[in-house]
DNA sequence: ATCAGAAAGTGACCGCGGTCAATAATTAAT
DNA sequence: ATTAATTATTGACCGCGGTCACTTTCTGAT
């Protein structure tokens, strides 16, 4: 019934998120470092914990905002109306997605529910990606738009994991995305 | 042009080896920590990074080894005629892969080559896995049997992906599968 | 104002993966 | 057989994520 975050609670909270973006802009997510980000904070590493469960938490915060602001221009656009369209409207997405191999393992490990129990930000994002696949989609009548977007969601990952290959080429994301969409559209 | 590798080194990574192997019969695969493997093998800890070059390397091969018997199985069976009967024949590899949630993630980050260097087990295993599915979709003329294939691949990692959401119960994978290459093999 | 109980914060400590200078075993050359 | 060079092994040590018994700060009741 009552649950009354302190005021504390809330500034220090922004402390650690705002010291976490100031590492994450100086040494890139893979470089954060929790000390790091308490020095910065000024609190003590037990608190870091006390208001995060673990590094991962963490990540999943950061993140999930990064992704939301994406996806909020993404609902904002107009639906695309080739797999041309689909993939360019999608390129910040990969971009940040796959701008470090540590981001997309994380987001990859967080993408569906990350424990049994809590569903975070990161697996939230998921969720409205599908949305937006689905009303992408929803005007056809092959195929329902809930299945034609979780293939989209599929192709768009593996079109993201073979950017890591050592063997393809970067940012041939999009164009490997362009041929799935065209025969998964089609 | 010589390397002349010592008898002690292949006893050494034989010892390695069977002291994970059962570590893991034990404690799973998550539950491994290297200390023990080295405590088992009997030897030093640094000794352990001197034949691989770090846990996951070791993962790499264990993992990598149980799959491939798995491929041999799939390689000897007749090619599957039906959504159905592919996703009853990969039951086996489902089934190892979603085995723990520290193996999929394992395997997932694997899957492409590991570092921009070498290419390891699990990577082979996936490009075992592409030429098995070019080889059940070669007879097909609306699309090149490879992207076909690469599509099964992204399928089949998006159904087992879905296996680990809270939202969805366990061994659906296999249903969900059937569903996505009914679509997009039709 | 005072005090009890709850919530927030602290930092020494632990577990475990990974390193490296020193040492031991092996091989090849004389 | 002796020696020199190479290769394998060792274990003390480090970095970093995460824990927990304890202290400090807050809040609401009297």
């Amino acid at each position: 019934m009552n649950k009354p975050i302190q005021a504390r609670t809330l500034k220090t909270r922004a402390k650690l998120i705002d010291a976490a973006k100031a590492v994450v802009a100086t040494s890139g997510y893979e470089g954060l470092r929790v000390e790091e980000v308490v020095q910065r904070a000024g609190v003590a590493k037990g608190t870091f914990f006390a208001h995060f469960r673990d590094k991962d938490a963490l990540m999943d915060q950061l993140l999930g905002a990064e992704m939301d602001s994406i996806f909020d221009a993404l609902d904002a656009e107009p639906v695309p109306d080739s797999p041309e369209a689909m993939a360019d409207a999608l390129g910040p997405l990969i971009a940040f997605m796959t701008s470090e191999r540590y981001v997309f393992d994380v987001i990859l490990r967080y993408s569906g529910a990350a424990g049994v129990t809590e569903i975070g930000p990161i697996a939230r994002t998921f969720e409205r990606q599908f949305r937006l696949f689905a009303r992408w989609t929803a005007q056809r009548d092959d195929l329902p738009p809930e299945l034609l977007a979780e293939g989209i969601q599929a192709f768009l990952i593996q079109a993201m994991s073979l950017q890591f290959c050592a063997l393809h080429a970067s940012s041939q994301a999009q164009d490997r995305l362009v041929t799935y969409l065209r025969a998964w559209l089609r």
